[in-house]
This record gives structure tokens, sequence and C-alpha cells, in this order.
DNA sequence: TATTTTAAAAATGTCGACATTTTGACATTA
DNA sequence: TAATGTCAAAATGTCGACATTTTTAAAATA
């Protein structure tokens, strides 16, 4: 039974962050020790080592002696993270268009129309449209070919996330409503496949912006 | 003699980064812990947490029961971590054209006669140099004021220090002729003070593209 | 000789224990 | 009442120990 091909730390990692993510810790809540090795049946040295390395990703903070703390959130840094990931997905978006070949093109229009005809449905769950949302989006970026800025991109998108997921906890029941413009994203496919990267560049950060407006309001009145 | 207001991950975190950063630790060696542990003179768990927010920034990687290692390079990595910092680099400096003021226009004129008295010297001490060329980059980019960007800036730069470093153990003799290039620094302030965004991100991104060609040829003779 | 087997040595990852520090509850003082 | 002090309870960060696994080196086999 003590057999695995990961060491515990990286085991727990992904349930960790996304328990972070998700909003199930609140900013600025402590994690105890004690209650998380029980909540995930490790021992203190795999869990401070996965800790430690959420720290480096700044989901998590340290204060020595103190322990550790889900890292605070603020209005200042919503809009910094949104705006920096508006630059860079349109920086993906600049490389993309200028690398990308017909494979590319053919994705990005296979992810608009599954995106399309989930959107048109009459029950939509959520989780289902937020999956083929993140997919189209990842298609219009897949052909920029930089693992790097994939990676800075994925990080951004996380960090994101945990804003997106706190408003989501105190707006359940129209969530449909924060991004389903499904002009933008058709209007973002036929820019992309025209190549016309200025027009792109522009509707998308204005895209990646739109909910920033509505998560601020939520946020500050907690 | 306990004391201390940090903890010992965090004591040597800065030391462990450098000494991977430098090339004392060359790419894929293998990090024991006995060696690290009398090295830093620290125990087990800090060394291990410290490694822990070093995997999660790419500098270590671990394999279950075989420890840790210094993560490879490549030149396939080599050049996209120069393209992105380009990319990143450019991104900064065009939101300091936008929203940098006089403080900014300022300190970028501080910081290039700085750098080129220095460039204009006899005997050019190559740590004081590349000390003054960081920070006359710094201060062009300092008007971003984003600190997520930042921090990807900071990271990217990190990264990319590993290759020069390695680049640098092979030609001690002739470091001083990589990048003191003083004519590209003047026309990048110049260009910025003039607010011509095209320009200067044209000018930038050529600029630090300019030793990976160099280092490629050093790398691939490894 | 070259390959496989075997056993010893070394190293890793995890746990529990403990010294030190912080926290929280209660009593004391102004 | 509010502020300060006291002290037990709780939590943190670090260490050493140990079960497992990997590595190394020598012996056995083909």
């Amino acid at each position: 039974m003590k057999n695995s091909r990961q060491n515990t730390a990286a085991q727990i990692l992904d349930s960790l962050k996304n328990d972070i993510i998700s909003g199930e810790f609140l900013p600025m809540q402590k994690l105890h020790i004690k209650t998380l090795k029980e909540k995930y049946n490790v021992g203190t040295s795999p869990l401070r080592e996965a800790l430690s390395q959420l720290m480096a990703k700044d989901l998590v903070v340290s204060k020595n002696q103190r322990g550790f703390y889900v890292s605070d959130i603020s209005i200042e840094d919503l809009t910094d993270i949104y705006q920096t990931r508006a630059k860079i997905e349109s920086l993906c978006i600049e490389m993309s268009i200028d690398k990308g070949d017909d494979y590319w093109e053919a994705n990005v229009i296979a992810a608009s129309h599954r995106l399309n005809k989930y959107s048109k449905q009459e029950a939509i769950d959520i989780d289902e449209w937020q999956s083929r949302h993140g997919e189209f989006h990842e298609a219009l970026v897949a052909g920029c070919m930089s693992p790097r800025l994939f990676q800075i991109r994925s990080s951004l998108i996380e960090k994101s996330k945990r804003y997106r997921s706190l408003w989501l906890r105190e707006n359940v029941s129209d969530a449909a409503t924060l991004s389903i413009n499904q002009n933008e994203h058709a209007a973002l496919m036929i820019l992309a496949l025209e190549r016309d990267k200025k027009a792109v560049s522009k509707l998308i950060e204005e895209h990646i912006m739109t909910p920033v407006e509505i998560i601020k309001k939520s946020l500050s009145q907690l």
C-alpha cells in the first residue's frame, strides 16, 4: 500500500491547489498543519513541501512561527492580474497568427463550433460551458508554440480563477450571464482567421477585461 | 542562537537559487540531500522545503525516490526563454511609455548616464557593468507599474541568467564583448523618451536576442 | 569476456517527537 | 470598562530515526 509513482507531496499538490483556487480555502485563511494533515491524510513533511510549492506560486504565504495562510486578494491585484492576463493572451494570439498553420485554423473553427452549439442549448451546465469556453481560447493561442509563454498564461489563468470562483460563490444563479457573449467569440474567430492581429488584440483584451468590473463590485462588498 | 526572523528554508533559498543560476550546480546535476545539508548547515526538512520552492520555479526537478536534480537546459529552451523575455520586455516598455511620468524619464536618463560613463572607462569590472546595465533596463520598464508583469519579467531574467552564466564560464576573457553595445542603449533611451513605442519595441527585442546565437554556439559544443 | 545475479551500501521520503513560539482565556490592575 | 499581565494550551518548525528504494560493486553464470 506504500507504492506510488509520485511522492506524497506531488499527490496532494493538485487537490490543495484546487481547494485554494476554488475558494474552499478563503483568502487570508489560516492553513493549520494539523487540519490539513487530517484532511489529506498525509504527514507533516509532504504537506509542508506541497505548501512550499504553492508559496512559490504565490497562492500561499507563510509567516515564521505563525504558519501558512492563503494569500490575500485585493482589487488592485484583481485588476493587475486581469490586465496582465489580457496582455499575455493578446501576445499569444498575435504569435499564433504569425505561426499558425491550417491545423491551427481548423482547430479554432472546431472549438468555436463546439462552444457555439452549446451556448445555444436550452439547459446549460456551467461547468461544461466553461470547459468549452476554455478550450476555445486555448485553441486560439495554440499556434503560439512557446512553452514558456503558455506556462505564464496558465499561471495567470489560475490566479484569475480564484477571483472568478469567489464571485461565483456569491452569484451562483446568474453565473451564465458573466461572459456568454457569443458574438465576441465569433468575432474573435473570424478576425483570427483573417489574421488581423491588431483587431484581434484589441478585442481579446476587451473580452478578458469584461468580468473585472462585475467582480470588483462583488469584491468590494465583502 | 536559534533566533531569526525567517525560517531556515527561507534563509537558504536565495543561496541555493544563486548557486543554480550561477552554474555552480550544473544542469542535470544531482542535488544530494546529504551534501547540501552539510554545505548549507541545515536539516532535511528546511532543505527539502527550499528545493520544493525551486521546483515550482522550474529550477529544480525531482524524481520519486531518486532525489532532486538541477533542471536541464537545451537550445530550444534557450531560444524560448530569450524570445519570451524579449516579448515581455517589449510589453513592459510599451506600458512604461504609456504611463511613465517625468520621474520615470529622469530615472531613465540618469541610469543611462551611469551606464554610459562606466562603459567608457578603462578598466571595466564586469560585475559592476552588469549591475549598471541591469539598472538601466530596469529604469526603462519601471513606468509599467504592474507587479505581476514585473514578477514574470524577473523570473524570465533569472532563467536566462543561467544560460548566460554557463556561457561566461566558458568565455571569461572576452565577457565584456557580449553586449557592451552602447549605441543600442543610447538609442533605446532616446526612442523611449520620444515615446516611440514601435521603434523601441523593435529595438529592445533585437537587443535582448543578441546574445542568443553566441550562447547557442557555446552550448552546442558541450 | 560479457552478461546476469546477488548482496551490501547509500540515499530517499516519511513519520513521530520535541523545543520554541504563538495564541487564547482568565485574572489582575488602573 | 479598558488595558495589562499571567499562564496553560495549541501550533510551528526542526531534527533524528527508519522503512523502502535505488545504486554500486562484487560474484556467479553463460
